[in-house]
DNA sequence: TTGAAAGCGCTAACAA
DNA sequence: TTGTTAGCGCTTTCAA
């Protein structure tokens, strides 16, 4: 019953007295349309306030539509990603539809599917946990740019920020400050998949392995925590006894402040320092130390790479966003 | 060219002997299939990995998804109620697909369009700035459900939070403090439009109805500010001089934090509130006293609300939540 | 420049 | 219980 009186094609078509074809020209905007019928068919879209369903279209053309598999809406860094796809799509005739997904086990690629069962121009996937070889299947299908995935092929784009170099960075921060016991944090599930490249598992394999060259492979501690938006109380005293860290570093922004929040709360003197940034982060009564991505542009490219393999790129393209570390208050010279 | 290869309703009722409609009924577990019938499609539908289409599924039945139109991603509390209605959707048959609105240009009602022309199964509209007017003609060929918008019509549902209740909350708090210089930003849009009552729109009339009935009338002072993430250094400027107010009440918690940084850094005894909640306000470095919204219950009850039409109620229905004040430490007793 | 006709993949009546 | 049939609203050859 929805849309039970709408206008169609045909409608339109009888009323400004020409065929559905010349209709389905002048909506398209195309080729071979005399200004005359153009006039009166916009008129008489005007009138009956005629819109395209998407459906009927793609059953035969494209949905100008681009699918965007969001994970965790409520995390900050990736709805800036999803702000920059958003405004890269401003001026295209495509248009973004986001299909969330709020928990990891969601994030097995339903999401992806569901995109795909509405014939999507395109399909942007922020770090799904999901094969590579499934991936492929589907982006011979459909071009697929995957955010924040480290493998490579040659079937998907991928863009990524630079999680070597930002681990470096903040890591080169806490040893210069002189920190030497140094701990981990990492959510589980994220760095868990088999054969699957995620930030998350880089940055850790990153920790250790500088831990390592630093001579410091015996003090290297990793805690992982539950998939969630808290800090449980056992990870928080694992983390902080019996031998304590001076400084902690955090897989994921919302945590990192949580682990600020816990060891404040203490009255301890533990360095904390997290990946991604938000003005809360800079808040001078937070001022967290983190490494910042550029969301935005990490969206905005993504989009651009889709839109150029809708264009008809086919070598694979894979993009890197250079992150910066942010050195604030959160973290201090050991004493 | 998308999912050129892949398997059709056709290409399943080939190979498991039987007509596609049989195969429609197997997918859709409609009513007269035996056993032995269903289990030789299911296993053609394995084999072929066959995914009905959603476009040609929307040309005779129902897509079975729900829009969401979500404005600002990037605020908090709208990707809540986001994350709430998500949740109730879960074990329904129903998925949703989201239109994100960046600007509040944008929140025009096009995306609401969009959505239509997807054919969804209703909507969920997140404080549109649309007439009424139009939103009863969407209303009357899809289910709508209007999230934090005042107005009341029979053609459509509407959650809101209790705005009047939530200020009266609030400033009962700041008079309570000894406030009496008490200050009003407001972001320039949300209040705005006319015919429609927005959230903002009535926290500040409480506010003014507020100071009016505590005899300040004189001392109300409403400060605008843009469309934007940021409290320009004017609108700061405007607040804090030259009568510079005790207190200062802000209509959206991103502002409110920015604010409250802007007093911590000029060292001013200023207090702060705003309105909803986020594990950040609750930090204590930052402890910002606020109204919180439970929006987890609010798109909960959006969705309950959509089914419940979509199952038939046609009598309309508008919920309240009741809000609570989050009294924090941004807010002292005047001096 | 315009229109006629075929068909995209599915579902819903209706027949068998 | 199963299959046949007739579209849903659009786009796209191909003719006129």
């Amino acid at each position: 019953m929805a849309r039970s009186g709408a206008a169609t094609i045909v409608d339109v078509a009888r009323l400004a007295g020409v065929s559905p074809a010349a209709v389905s020209k002048v909506i398209r905007g195309a080729y071979g349309v005399s200004p005359s019928m153009r006039e009166r068919v916009e008129a008489a879209i005007e009138q009956l306030a005629y819109r395209p369903r998407v459906a009927a279209r793609a059953m035969r053309g494209s949905t100008f539509s681009i699918g965007i598999e969001l994970p965790h809406p409520g995390y900050h860094f990736f709805t800036t990603i999803l702000q920059g796809a958003t405004a890269a799509l401003g001026h295209t005739r495509y248009q973004p539809i986001v299909v969330p997904t709020a928990t990891e086990a969601e994030r097995d690629g339903r999401a992806l599917d569901l995109l795909a069962d509405r014939q999507v121009d395109g399909i942007v996937a922020v770090s799904p946990l999901v094969s590579p070889d499934r991936l492929e299947r589907l982006a011979a299908r459909i071009p697929v740019v995957l955010l924040g995935r480290h493998d490579r092929t040659a079937s998907y784009d991928t863009v990524t920020g630079d999680d070597v170099e930002g681990t470096r960075q903040v890591m080169k921060h806490l040893l210069g400050l002189g920190h030497r016991r140094i701990a981990y944090l990492v959510q589980e599930g994220q760095a868990a998949m088999p054969g699957i490249r995620t930030p998350q598992e880089t940055r850790m394999e990153q920790y250790l392995e500088h831990m390592h060259r630093a001579g410091l492979g015996a003090a290297a501690r990793v805690v992982r925590t539950v998939d969630g938006d808290v800090v449980p109380e056992s990870a928080v005293e694992a983390l902080l006894a019996p031998e304590r860290p001076t400084a902690i570093l955090v897989g994921r922004h919302e945590l990192a402040l949580e682990m600020l929040q816990a060891v404040t709360a203490r009255g301890l003197d533990v360095s904390v320092a997290g990946y991604d940034d938000t003005c809360l982060a800079g808040h001078p009564a937070i001022s967290l130390t983190c490494v910042d991505q550029d969301g935005v542009e990490m969206g905005a490219k993504a989009i651009r790479l889709l839109l150029e393999r809708i264009g008809g790129r086919t070598e694979a393209a894979h993009l890197t966003v250079e992150p910066t570390l942010k050195a604030r208050a959160s973290t201090r010279p050991v004493r």
